[in-house]
DNA sequence: CAGTGGTCTAGACCACACA
DNA sequence: GTGTGGTCTAGACCACTGC
């Protein structure tokens, strides 16, 4: 693990562990610096990583604060998208529909950047959190990306399986929101009545190298679903 | 400016003005380096930068390629411009229906920090695209740090005058978003039907010493309203 | 004006991609 | 192995806050 890495995770920890309330001054840089045995960037970098984060701000010229907590049961988009990582805080289970190969769409070719005589899995799944139905997912896998899926991958973490089982890095990932009116199907999966709102989330995830190779549609149970987003610098 | 900040900028114009294709290879950092004479951690904190920005992706060991743009039309959850960049294509003007002083419900209070006897600047307006309601905003502005708002202000620009006028600086910001049913009100402003689908999202903006001073709940017209939102790493 | 965070540099060294 | 991006360092200097 690299060493600004390191050093935030220990700050983290001393946050949490501390307690520390929100407006509370973290150490000068310099006592940072002594501490963990890093130079100036490398503290900084650190403390970018932790802003980021929410955690805490910085203020030129003054110091650096603890940042309070923002409200609680909410998803966080930027750190919820989909990587094992972040399902775990929450109880969440899925269940498998369906898991095909099938052509692709227009609309999932030009998502995915392929041709439409290649194939693609197609993916269906309901999620709960907590015992609830959270989301209906529809995903499509570049299948010359993502060779192979079974059952057991798919109602487990398919992110994981990417990364670890075939040895894959994700680079970055785009997200459509948009609201609408759940059709009668939707409503059944998600015990709602047609004509309900729902949450539609579109996303695309992209390996390091750039090519696309997951596109998915989630639509979300509105009464089960909040999600939050933090801003940084303008 | 600071440098990385130039440096990005420039990197940005040269990819827009040769239309620069997704995937397309930009120079290798010692050309950039050449090119700014600037160090190396310069320039990788101005791509840092445009990487954020979701204008390019690097890959370590390889390259630092152009990325393919995001769709059109939608509203850059995280770009904090209001909706100006995202919309130019569109007309969109604002209308103010209400502004007052007045005490703050214990919500208000809350979010921003302060106590009930405060007194907060009531703003409340409708924003329309294209003629067409897109969304119907009350905001909250904590007075000792607003001091002064009229008319002209509000229908131009509110954070354009904290920054400017009163020499302030926007640190960060939270988000929340929820669906829900339109009530009777909102369905009236937005020209739609009460338990048609809303977008509401609630937005507190704090000052770079860590003061909040706008509590903001926004009810979006779903018809009008997508958004999107770029993620990068894990 | 003292204290503190941020920028910038030059250069050593590391980690990964690709052929 | 070569090329390329990324980390890390030490230190000079800059810019902002608040006494």
């Amino acid at each position: 693990m690299l060493k600004y890495q390191q050093v935030a995770n220990q700050i983290e920890l001393y946050i949490e562990q501390h307690q520390l309330q929100q407006g509370t001054k973290l150490p000068v840089l310099e006592s940072l610096m002594d501490e963990f045995s890093a130079s100036k960037s490398t503290i900084i970098k650190a403390l970018d990583l932790l802003e980021k984060k929410g955690l805490i701000f910085q203020v030129r010229g003054s110091g650096i604060f603890v940042r309070r907590k923002s409200r609680m049961g909410y998803i966080n988009l930027l750190s919820n998208q989909g990587f094992k990582k972040d399902l775990e805080e929450f109880d969440i289970t899925s269940e498998m529909l369906q898991l095909d190969v099938v052509k692709p769409t227009q609309e999932v070719a030009d998502n995915l950047q392929i041709d439409y005589d290649q194939g693609v899995y197609y993916v269906k799944r309901i999620r709960y959190i907590n015992g609830q139905t959270l989301c209906v997912e529809e995903s499509y896998y570049d299948k010359s990306v993502v060779t192979y899926l079974n059952k057991q991958i798919v109602t487990e973490s398919i992110f994981h399986y990417v990364t670890e089982g075939l040895g894959l890095n994700i680079g970055f990932s785009e997200m459509y929101i948009k609201t609408g009116k759940l059709t009668e199907e939707e409503a059944n999966y998600l015990h709602l009545k047609q004509g309900d709102p729902k949450l539609v989330m579109e996303s695309i995830f992209f390996l390091s190298n750039g090519k696309p190779f997951d596109f998915s549609k989630v639509t979300y149970n509105y009464e089960q679903s909040q999600f939050f987003l933090l801003g940084s610098g303008i």
